[in-house]
RNA sequence: GGGGAGGUUCCCGAGUGGUCAAAGGGAACAGACUGUAAAUCUGUCGGCGAAGCCUUCGGAGGUUCGAAUCCUCCCCUCCCCA
């Protein structure tokens, strides 16, 4: 089965610039792109659907660049943005893009160069400004760059001469890894359609080759929020950012109508389960979300920490105590519960609360337990009797954020 | 460079000397109902707290018994003209 196939069955595909090209190119093997900012060094989830669409390449015998964008990090993106975004330091990139491989590597397998992760600073740095304006500017015209979606909304609040120079350098990539790579094929988020749509033109009129774009659609939820965004805010790859618990538990809480799209997209289980899973009703769906947050789990923490946060997420739920450890543990000194330390400090000071007076109002409105048990004054006292023979204290702040803490001396 | 509009609590957005911790909406949180879903209803939504006190309305000063509201300077954003 053609990789194109298997993408569009899973739903990855929103636009194809040549959709029968684009099958043709990967009938046999190609080389194919997916730039990635290098703002951070973890990824978030939003960017697990481009790294899914790599992961489905390369199983498919294709050869993947990962192109961090660090020398068009320095200039900012308008796409889909309504702020200049702020620049980086050179150094601070590549120390992204280290943490970011670290990641990639979970997914994607860079040794044999069947992989490769290269950086856009490498050629665009060293470009002259007015070779760059003979080779590549005289190629580009204005009102049909100004014509592009992402400009527009930009004209609206202002744009400036350097953002607006994106699309040239992002097009010059991809003519860039044609040449040196025999890339042929640029995906990327629907908001860069029209930048990569660029690039491909730019590739036959600058070389008279072809070149394909292909972009993914934009996740939200069906609750309309943006993919990725938990109560504690983004929800990130990386272990430290997003707790293997916290990365299960952002999964298993997706809605009911998102889990087929869900499961297809970020999971590699054949379609057939996938299908099957999807239509299993009422109660029962949550056999397909635990599914879909154990295999989304396993993917980027692994087997091990994926069956950890499955069995304390099982233990949690079914109304236990979950004395499994990968529940978030917090450590406090023994002698704070010694004269007893009141209930509501205790929740801010684990963080389940943000303030005191969250606290209060937390306890309050009854959604404050201590070892399964509802609190029922924010004064009531949390001493040594509370803890279990290996000195460890449930907490629960409304129905699913738990804190076990763990009494050190 | 000239002219105009504007910067309010997470976001949008009222408020133009005291009744303002600041309307309304959204987001978020809690409760009820449930299936760790959605929808709905109720409540909460700056900090510390018993009352009450403290900090906040781009920044710094000033006027006043009293300022988000008036004045001065500065910073930033947008629009029109060049």
């Amino acid at each position: 089965m053609n990789v194109y196939d298997v993408l569009e069955e899973r739903g990855f595909i929103e636009q194809v610039s040549d959709g029968e090209a684009v099958q043709r190119m990967l009938s046999r093997p190609s080389t194919c792109y997916i730039g990635f900012d290098p703002t951070s060094d973890s990824f978030h989830i939003g960017s697990l659907v481009p790294i899914m669409a790599l992961t489905h390449m390369q199983r498919h015998g294709h050869k993947v660049i990962v192109l961090i964008g660090g020398g068009t990090a320095m200039i900012g993106d308008p796409s889909g943005r309504t702020e200049l975004r702020k620049l980086m330091t050179m150094k601070r990139i590549e120390a992204n893009a280290e943490g970011l491989k670290r990641q990639l590597e979970h997914f994607i397998d860079f040794e044999d160069d069947m992989a490769v992760m290269l950086n856009n600073a490498d050629w665009l740095m060293p470009l002259n400004f007015i070779e760059f304006l003979r080779d590549i500017g005289r190629h580009f015209s204005v009102n049909r760059m100004l014509a592009a979606e992402s400009y527009r909304q930009r004209m609206e609040s202002g744009l400036s001469f350097i953002e607006f120079n994106y699309m040239l350098l992002q097009s010059y990539d991809f003519l860039h890894l044609y040449r040196d790579k025999g890339c042929t094929l640029q995906m990327g988020g629907n908001d860069q359609w029209g930048n990569i749509l660029a690039g491909a033109d730019l590739i036959r009129r600058a070389e008279g080759g072809e070149a394909e774009a292909l972009t993914f659609p934009l996740l939200i939820t069906s609750t309309g929020t943006k993919m990725g965004k938990s109560e504690k805010g983004a929800v990130w790859l990386d272990p430290d950012r997003t707790t293997p618990y916290d990365y299960y538990q952002y999964w298993i809480n997706t809605d009911d109508r998102d889990v087929g799209r869900f499961l297809s997209l970020f999971t590699l289980l054949p379609m057939d389960e996938v299908r099957r899973l999807s239509a299993l009703e009422g109660a029962e769906l949550r056999e397909a979300k635990e599914t879909l947050a154990y295999e989304a789990t396993r993917l980027n923490h692994g087997g091990e920490e994926a069956e950890k946060a499955r069995n304390a997420a099982r233990a949690l739920f079914s109304g236990g105590m979950g004395g499994d450890s990968s529940i978030p543990t917090m450590e406090m000194k023994r002698d704070r519960f010694r004269g007893g330390i009141s209930a509501f400090e205790l929740f801010a000071d684990t963080g389940l609360a943000k303030s005191k007076g969250e606290a209060r109002r937390l306890i309050k409105q009854g959604g404050a337990y201590l070892n399964g048990e509802r609190v029922e004054s924010f004064e009531d006292l949390v001493t040594l009797e509370h803890m279990d023979e290996k000195g460890t204290i449930l907490l629960r702040a409304g129905k699913k954020k738990y804190i076990r803490i763990i009494a050190v001396d």
